[in-house]
DNA sequence: ACGATTATTGTACCGTCGGTACGATTTGTT
DNA sequence: AACAAATCGTACCGACGGTACAATAATCGT
């Protein structure tokens, strides 16, 4: 990488992390372009050179956060591979990267598609890395049923996306509806969560 | 009801349509006040009589579908009361108002807070629509536990909210990543929908 | 039937924001 | 010194949410 390719991604990435401080504190829609030129120290015009838009911006920051989220999941199931604490550990890095980027976090139900044009590679690498999580989750289930931990009533792969699905709904709902929940509960939405994993857990147990 | 109230409240109701399809058609951002109030055969000034924004338009429908869901959940769960049709009813119930409102549904997991403001009538109301949905599902579990059909590790409530989070994660993360699980899976997003739920339910059952 | 009140309309307008144009200025390279 | 690339400042466009306001239409009390 030469001098200049460094001073690029060099200012690529500032732009990058204040745009991601500022959704952040104010939100996206209330963050302006203006905002994240003046944070970042750039003047607008360049901001438009690096970044064709505000929604590329946040595809960009949307990728960091899965790649952050794949190595948060490869790195602790290193250290956790057993069962149920590799399931746990999936399940709390899931959790902890939700309150890194509650924003972003959404885009895992909802958001982002897989694109139909493949010149937006932001998009494509999005989704790339999604599949790679994937796949660390299935191989680890894939080895919970060889050791007979558990018992699947469906392939791995499409066990893998729904568990993900529920242990996403459960870690938003929990964040968003934190009042309502102490309120009805009784409990904090740390203990809902738990309570909310060992549930699920349940429903790959059980044999037959 | 006097006859200006009536006729108040049908004005509303155009105005709400005329919104609604819109929103559905083509989107929330992408639909203007300008278009609403054409849409809906009013003018601006008209529509801003009866609304005061654009997202106490949105809140107002969220709410009416909140209502529709609850009408939808006591009606099914009326005509399949028993175990494990009741909680199959269920699933499906909000897997057709989603198909009916997607753009709305994503309010159960984020989105509509409780209010602390309350000023916010409509907000209030929206809380408390989903208050009663959520002491319906809680009643059919708790008539599933006297009956032995299932077996709870938490308090029913706990149970139905945790529930009501996958299973609506399960239903949002079909619709969105309909053609990623297609190609990783093979089946339809109604049959991974079905098999969600399926597995959603052997959470809850299996003794001890 | 008539005046007063209320509802509705059309239009012009404001402020904000995403995005663009473009000439001036700085920086780096040789 | 000279040239090219990157950066900057500023002015601007168009879209949109929302407001102001005067004019007009509908409703109602009497």
């Amino acid at each position: 990488m030469s001098k200049k390719e460094r001073l690029s991604a060099f200012n690529r990435s500032n732009i990058l992390s204040a745009a991601k401080q500022l959704f952040f504190e104010k939100g996206i829609a209330q963050t302006t372009m203006d905002d994240i030129s003046k944070e970042a120290d750039y003047s607008k015009s360049t901001v438009y050179a690096y970044f064709k838009s505000k929604e590329e911006i946040y595809n960009h920051i949307i990728l960091e956060n899965f790649e952050i989220l794949k190595n948060d999941i490869c790195e602790v199931l290193r250290s956790k591979p057993g069962f149920p604490d590799g399931y746990f550990a999936i399940c709390n890095a899931l959790m902890e990267n939700y309150s890194a980027s509650p924003l972003f976090f959404e885009s895992i139900l909802s958001g982002i598609k897989i694109p139909d044009d493949e010149s937006e590679t932001v998009l494509v690498q999005i989704y790339e890395v999604g599949d790679e999580i994937n796949g660390v989750i299935e191989h680890y289930l894939n080895y919970c049923v060889e050791n007979k931990y558990i018992n699947l009533d469906m392939p791995p792969l499409q066990a893998t996306l729904t568990l993900w699905a529920g242990i996403t709904g459960i870690i938003m709902f929990a964040h968003n509806k934190n009042a309502y929940i102490g309120m009805a509960t009784g409990t904090t939405k740390e203990c809902f969560m738990q309570n909310g994993f060992r549930l699920l857990l349940k429903s790959i147990m059980g044999g037959k």
